[in-house]
DNA sequence: CATGACACTTTCCTAAAGGTAACTAACCAC
DNA sequence: GTGGTTAGTTACCTTTAGGAAAGTGTCATG
């Protein structure tokens, strides 16, 4: 999922460690769908493979099913059966490791927020 | 530079305009290059163009050159001329408002080194 | 006036992310 | 046992981000 050739800064020791912890967390939020999945998830709590048909509109089964697999990989998501009499039924939901990330969407989102504002209203014109 | 086809979610109201939001940021931030430029930016306070290639190892000329026009339409970063004698020399650095990603990018690091402690371990083997 | 440094631009190419569509396997309802 | 729903696969195709290499225009220095 992750590019082969990745980016590299020059400094070694007080830049680097930051830098590598920076492409971590981007390589897992960069996802053309992951964002959306994840704040989808703290809204709605749990979802089915299903429902985020409905609620990721535009994503395709091949593409949910990566995205799902590599956000479970870095335990950000997990799936849970709930057993009823008649059937079993798999829903996904935030791990308890992901309440941290919410904080760090949270930044992004009042800096994308605020920057909506000021700046990028030439561009994205269409998504009112 | 953005793709063509967005994601997009169902709610209307209540989620979209912050899931907009960290399109927008996620958008900003996840070119290849972009967080490595801005993160020497603010370490080096001030860089010419033949010195990115020195601090961010691996960029070619012609995507620096998209980078940069990217990051400048985005008014995170600006190019100024200092004006010597003999010459003048082109420099970039980052902008009054780019004070404020600095803020989220800090986020997304502390995420990552938390992170990287429990989680990625298994991967990105090749980058220690 | 030639040579080199600097700041790009242009062209061409590749790899990978992502899309489309069809298919499968399991389960339940009727 | 037929049809529908769920949860995916599989195969193929397109788009695009990014890489490689060479070229361009402008200065400045020898």
């Amino acid at each position: 999922m992750e590019k082969k050739v990745k980016p590299c800064i020059a400094d070694e020791t007080i830049l680097k460690q930051r830098f590598l912890a920076l492409r971590d967390t981007l390589d897992l939020l960069s996802g053309k769908w992951r964002f959306c999945i994840l704040l989808n998830l703290h809204y709605y709590e749990k979802l089915r493979f299903k429902d985020f048909f409905e609620v990721s509109k535009g994503i395709s089964p091949k593409v949910l099913t990566s995205e799902l697999t590599t956000l479970e990989a870095h335990q950000l998501i997990e799936k849970s059966i709930e057993f009823t009499p008649t059937k079993d039924i798999a829903y996904y939901r935030l791990t308890q490791h992901a309440q941290e990330i919410w904080h760090v969407l949270n930044t992004l989102i009042e800096f994308g927020l605020s920057n909506r504002k000021e700046v990028i209203q030439s561009l994205h014109q269409n998504d009112k």
